[in-house]
DNA sequence: GCAACACTTAACCAATCGGTTGACCGTTCA
DNA sequence: TGAACGGTCAACCGATTGGTTAAGTGTTGC
């Protein structure tokens, strides 16, 4: 069920789009958690945080298993990598380098001094 | 108006969880294109692809300026950047190298010929 | 066994979304 | 001037979203 790429893509920004959920990927990155635990920062009722993690996890974001009577969840990486190479395509194709892949490659053809400063810009303000 | 970040990142995953939306997106970034002639390919009113190009622009992914009685639209690739680094950000966190920008860092890192066939999977499917 | 814990499900609600049609406004050109 | 073009706006519609509370399902431990 929910094969298409197209409904992926759909299902993947749709389900970054809550800046809610955002922060509970954001948290799960930083390390594995219980729903309980995952949920007690959130000025949310339990049941609202529980369905924002079964979006996640349709859209391929988190993966949760059952340990014992705890829901253990996770981030999975691997879910990210569509909308990352859609938003890549997406700059790539922009002609300027304006991606952070595109000055990163830019860099590379010209075969200049890598990783010497920062390469990203780090505003991506996790909690 | 809508300035802060979260508010930002809401806007722009919103607007990409859209597949009309991505559509267009793509045309625009192959090239700049009044309305009418970006709208002709959808089996949709002229009145919805309208609709769908302003929720494009206020989540900064597209410009448009009038030209005569036709309106240009053009990609902003700059308004991909934000969504960009944080996807990259959820990635690098992960530990493993599994996002797009993580194996090309690896890549270079090792020293290894670079641009010597694919770097990037290209799942993207423009039209 | 039974009570507390850790969730999930169901029913409901207001607000938003994606689409429609029809009226409208500015521009072009015969 | 006035008709056709290019596009937006307004009102409306059904479906979806993000939240609530209340009930239900397993699991743990006294």
């Amino acid at each position: 069920m929910e094969l298409d790429p197209e409904s992926r893509l759909d299902a993947t920004f749709a389900a970054l789009a809550d800046r809610t959920r955002r922060a509970l990927l954001a948290r799960l990155v930083a390390g594995d958690q219980p729903v309980a635990a995952l949920a007690a920062p959130f000025d949310m009722s339990l049941a609202a945080v529980s369905k924002h993690l079964q979006i996640l996890q349709r859209a391929g974001l988190i993966s949760q298993s059952k340990q014992g009577r705890e829901t253990l969840c996770k981030a999975e990486p691997a879910g990210v990598q569509a909308a990352l190479v859609w938003l890549e395509s997406c700059g790539q194709l922009g002609g300027e380098a304006h991606s952070a892949i595109e000055r990163l490659l830019a860099a590379v053809m010209d075969d200049e001094e890598l990783l010497s400063g920062e390469v990203f810009d780090p505003d991506a303000d996790f909690d």
